[in-house]
DNA sequence: CCATGATTTGTTACGAGTAACATTACCATA
DNA sequence: TATGGTAATGTTACTCGTAACAAATCATGG
């Protein structure tokens, strides 16, 4: 047993399969597909001629034949923010159960290494594919259209999409917290942003016409590096610097709100009394933390989740009902506004 | 343009662009892999029709005929646990500007499950593996040496691996911080754990080794399910009913940690004055948060880095000179103990 | 203006599995 | 025992890109 497998050093495959029973692949073949297509005392000669050699399916041949590989691209801006991590779980947590392989990729906000990571996941052969942003390029629209395989974007639920998108209104929801910042008081409030991709852009929208519908003066400090805790508290201090009566920090996410809120309370400001803080998302620390944080709600997991099962009942032909699939955020006031 | 994409509804081929043209595609084939073996009016009119049909490359003859995907398996027990996501971070920074492709898949702490992934990722002719856990079933390991080719175990820096292994030694780190509790006079060191996967079992091991060592009497509070804040408030309450002198608490993660931290904090059990808590691994919000948490500070992204570059070497014929790499951990004691 | 070699393009076969069609084997019945 | 029908197995062709070999084209020098 041990000496078979010594003796090829490349995998086996069908033929070796059938060469040790005494037939052709194509018996075994069948043997594999519906074992009763094949006589009793063959079934059980492949069976064990299965096993001695170890044989291990090979996707390849199908891919090549019917173009269907059983896998589904992942396609996300970055792997470093929680978010995403959370929205792959989603995700996976659907295509796994049923049987399809996730192929995951990210590209760093870029738009290059966007359309490159797109032809990469195509030339696999994916199903289908999971992107995110709202824009893409003309090539990346070209190369989508060409693969003729159903595409689900997520994330913002702006129209028009591709074919079909799912996520959240990022600037309804940026407003929202904002207004309910105001309405508890606060005047001065300081947009922290990071990244500066299309979901950014929409909350800064969303923030400066809530500020601006209510006669205040909107503020937003931008970077275009990644959030981290150490950035927020780094934006805590240039905001107090720039605006020494700042009575409220609204953060792109909920790591810069996290970070400028620890930085506060090193430095003797009182959340809230001082300064009112609320982040973006609600990861599970904003909703253990000492004090709750403000955040806005989103569903992130769901959002990956709902996307498979998109993508696969369209695998299985049903037709798009919905093009726009908008799902609910909820504004938490927690502790810190 | 737009025209030749919709008379045909399967994606271009070599030979759709070569009829294009007028040429056989072995003409095109060459001219993608070098243009310059192709004269340089064909030069022109295939770069024409491969933009105007929108080609793009096709993998699966090339797996079919030379068994190289181009794709790297990365199999992980969880999506859940922060952990993974770091792992998988430090992973993809490698193999993508590497130009390969990572094939994500996790087994829910399920052996029967990693078998059946690895038969997937297998199937795809991934050029390599990165797995974790220390234990594999029979029917793994003959999978992966007919597959022939290079493995890689992470997470435990336990021996003998399969190949090879990188990652840290949870014993030890779960020793040492139990050590470093003692030495600051904590007395009734409670472990919380969850999970019970190889590496938790190894850190309890360490544990308990450490309080006997020290003449104490370790309690360990177990459950199945995954880690979460919540979890670790519960713990803090079961562990308070169960010993209500406790002095200390080691966590298996930091989640469990941070979770019976607020807790303490909600009850108005102050630390470390009351009771030290520490955590496991260290993420970005134990370094953030006040007071900081001691954790044993692990090198989770470097171990998916360190994993994806040996790989990578060893698919370009680099033997493998050091069978297990044992990352360094770090003891913080943060604010906490 | 043709031979020679270099350059460019074409032809054939292959990889692993399967659909479609072809053949063989086997059993029961007349 | 021949025949029909069915069950079991075999054969062929196909998927797409490319290696290996073959052929055609071209330029150059004698």
């Amino acid at each position: 047993m041990d000496m078979a497998i010594k003796m090829k050093n490349k995998r086996p495959t069908l033929q070796d399969v059938a060469d040790l029973v005494g037939v052709t692949k194509m018996t075994v073949s069948r043997y594999l597909r519906t074992p009763d297509s094949v006589s009793a005392p063959l079934q059980e000669k492949i069976s064990a001629a299965l096993e001695t050699l170890g044989y291990i399916p090979n996707r390849a041949p199908d891919i090549l034949s019917k173009s269907k590989s059983h896998a589904i691209g992942v396609l996300l801006p970055s792997l470093t923010n929680q978010v995403f991590s959370e929205v792959i779980r989603g995700i996976e947590s659907v295509l796994e159960p049923a049987g399809y392989q996730t192929m995951l990729a990210h590209y760093g906000y870029s738009k290059e290494a966007e359309e490159s990571r797109i032809a990469t996941l195509l030339s696999y052969s994916v199903d289908g594919l999971i992107i995110s942003e709202s824009y893409h390029t003309d090539r990346v629209r070209k190369m989508l259209a060409v693969a003729g395989i159903p595409v689900i974007e997520i994330m913002d639920s702006v129209s028009p999409p591709i074919e079909q998108a799912i996520g959240i209104d990022n600037q309804a929801a940026a407003y929202a917290m904002t207004e309910c910042m105001i309405k508890r008081g606060r005047q001065k409030i300081v947009y922290f942003a990071a990244r500066m991709d299309q979901r950014t852009l929409l909350k800064i929208r969303g923030y400066e016409t809530a500020m601006t519908d209510h006669g205040l003066t909107p503020l937003c400090l931008k970077t275009h590096n990644a959030s981290s805790f150490t950035m927020g508290a780094n934006f805590l201090k240039e905001a107090l610097a720039q605006q020494p009566d700042t009575d409220g920090i609204f953060c792109t996410n909920d790591d810069l709100a996290i970070g400028a809120l620890y930085a506060c309370q090193k430095s003797g400001i009182r959340i809230p009394e001082d300064v009112a803080i609320a982040g973006f998302h609600g990861h599970d620390i904003s909703r253990a933390m000492v004090p709750l944080l403000a955040t806005v709600i989103t569903p992130r997991e769901d959002m990956g989740r709902l996307a498979a099962e998109h993508l696969l009942s369209r695998l299985q032909g049903t037709p798009i009902t919905q093009a726009v699939i908008e799902l609910p955020f909820k504004i938490d006031i927690g502790e810190s506004i």
